[in-house]
Parts: C-alpha cells; sequence; structure tokens
DNA sequence: CTATCTGCAAATCTTTTGCAACGGA
DNA sequence: TCCGTTGCAAAAGATTTGCAGATAG
C-alpha cells in the first residue's frame, strides 16, 4: 500500500539510494537515534524537514515548508514550525536572524557567519575565524561572550557596492 | 482652548522649556526644517515619535507608542509605525534587529554596536570600533562593506556567564 | 483651500495553541 | 496499548492598508 501522511499519498519515504545522491539514508538512522535518546519519536514529517534544511542551505520556516510539500504536500506549516523548533533544541538545525524579521534556518555542521546583502538580499558565507579578534575584544572589554553564529552581518555586497556607483 | 489630537485633548505641545531639560523647542524646528525640506508637514505626532525615541534608548514600536501616550492617549500605533518608517526615511532614527523579531529604533546620533544577551535580553552598547578590525577583514577578504550598527551581535553577559557556572 | 496626515477598522502575515485523531515503539 | 505527534482550526501578535475626516501651510 501507498504510505500516507495526514491521510494524503506520498512518495515513499526515501532509504538510501543508489545513486549516491540520495543521503537519507544513514542520516535517517542517526536522526532517529538522537530523537530516541531522548525519548523522542521518528516520523516521515521530521526527516523531511531535516532533509529540506539540508537542502536549502538556509531558508526561512516558510521556505521549508514549501520544499517539505513537494515531497509530501499534506504536511502542515504548523509541523514545520514544531519540527524546526524540536531539530533547533537537538542541535541539528539552528537559526539566525537575518534582519527584517524572518527567521532563517540551516543545518548545524559547519559553523559559519552569515553577511546579509541590504541591497540584494544575498546571504553570503564565511568562516567564523574572520570573527576571532573581533570575539577576544568583547570579551576582554565588555565581558561579552559572543555567539559568532546567531546574528547576521548587515551591509553590501561587492556586486551592490559597484551597481551603487562607489 | 486645550490643544487636542485626534479629537482628545492632550497636553499642550512642549515648546523650549526654562528649565534646560525640555529639549522639544530648538530640536522641534530641526525636525520641522527638515521636514519642510521636502515637502512634509510638521505634526505634534511626529515630534512626540521622536522625543520619545530619543528619551528611550532603543526600544520597539509597541514600547515607543506606550511612551508617546503618556503626552497624548488620542495617538495610534498605526501612527506610529508610520512615523518611525518616516522619521527613519529621514535620517533621524535607525533601527537595527535584536533578534527574535522585534525591531528596535533608536536615535541616529552617536552610532553604536548592540550587545543583546540570549540569557536575560539586556541590550548593551559598545563604540563601533570595537568592529575596525572585521569591517577591514570582511572589505579585503569578502568584498562586504559591513554596516556595523544595524544587526546586533548575540552572545551572554557576564552576568549571564557566571550565573550558568561558566 | 488643498494636499498631507491621522485615527479607526479591517486585512495581512507570521507564529502559536488547543484538541481530537493518528501512529510509532 | 500508550503516549508522543500531527493536522486542522482558531487564536494571538505584529504590521499594513483603505478610507473618511482632520489639519498644517
Amino acid at each position: 500500500m501507498t504510505p500516507t501522511i495526514g491521510g494524503v499519498e506520498t512518495s515513499p519515504i526515501p532509504v538510501a539510494g543508489s545513486d549516491g545522491t540520495q543521503q537519507t539514508g544513514r542520516q535517517a538512522t542517526a536522526l532517529r537515534r538522537t530523537l530516541h535518546e531522548r525519548g523522542l519519536r521518528m516520523t516521515p514529517q521530521r526527516q523531511l524537514v531535516l532533509d529540506a534544511v539540508r537542502a536549502l542551505g538556509h531558508a526561512t520556516p516558510e521556505q521549508v515548508c514549501t520544499q517539505v510539500q513537494r515531497e509530501a504536500p499534506a504536511v502542515n506549516i504548523t509541523t514545520i514550525y514544531r519540527s524546526l523548533d524540536l531539530l533547533e533544541r537537538l542541535g541539528l538545525v539552528r537559526h539566525t536572524h537575518l534582519g527584517h524579521g524572518a527567521p532563517n534556518y540551516s543545518v548545524h555542521e559547519h559553523e559559519h557567519v552569515h553577511l546579509v546583502c541590504h541591497g540584494c538580499g544575498t546571504v553570503t558565507e564565511v568562516t567564523p575565524d574572520v570573527m576571532s579578534g573581533l570575539t577576544e575584544r568583547l570579551a576582554t572589554e565588555a565581558g561579552f561572550a559572543l555567539d559568532v553564529t546567531h546574528v547576521a552581518l548587515s551591509g553590501h555586497c561587492r556586486a551592490c557596492r559597484d551597481r551603487d556607483d562607489r
């Protein structure tokens, strides 16, 4: 029988592809274990949300929802919010505020700092070590332990600076 | 006759105090001129919003509204939003995103960087020169012109670090 | 007098919550 | 079976918009 989610037919939940691009197999096991360690349950929705964040790089809950619904149209936006929240508490994803107000989720693998261009909205990533000097200064001068990855830095990217004649 | 705003009685609009603490006088003229230069009109509401931001240091639209309504209870939240937006386009105030989603307005006089504590929510200000090294690195390494004041930095303040046993 | 502003109400948009039904383990 | 999860609908909170009346210049 065709599997369903929320009473609506969906594609089978992907499990280990033979083409090498399907990444759900081994990682699904990892997610399951992480959940079970805390007495939580593995569900297709949670896997789909994690996969979506992974596929999109960084995305708003809205964008994650759209991505998930390509696979499973019946998944509700509520579940997206709840899953993102859960995955974040599990340390698997992380959110930053890229200005405006839309929170932005990304997988918590390689730590990075977000640079958001005010001109074109592009998000660039740089390694956290550009912040090292600042981190130390804030620690000594203000006693402040900087969380390098949580909030993005705003400014203008090279392209927009050129376009704006400066 | 007692002046009214929106049909509701209010205190007279402050104009130049003799005690030296009332700041509305000369600055009201400045605001008026700035507005007139662009064909816009001076209104009590706009002055009150600017005064509120000035008095509060940094505040959300909601907080600005509460402050304004202490003087003029009839001023609508809609007007707060519209005025903040206008004052920002005039370059008189500025907003930053302190995480979560609540935009935060402050007067655009002394530039500063916001440090937001994730533990207690406290906002600290530091001078932008702590960012100088970073600004240069981003410019040369990523071609990115950093806008130092627009987005806050997250982390934990000294008090919260101590309280959390580390 | 006239175009700009404001207040009010309603519309939007995003995120959260209550609850009955569903479904992992 | 048991209890965590989900979908749905409705609530809640923040911001925006349409419009008629008020008002600055």
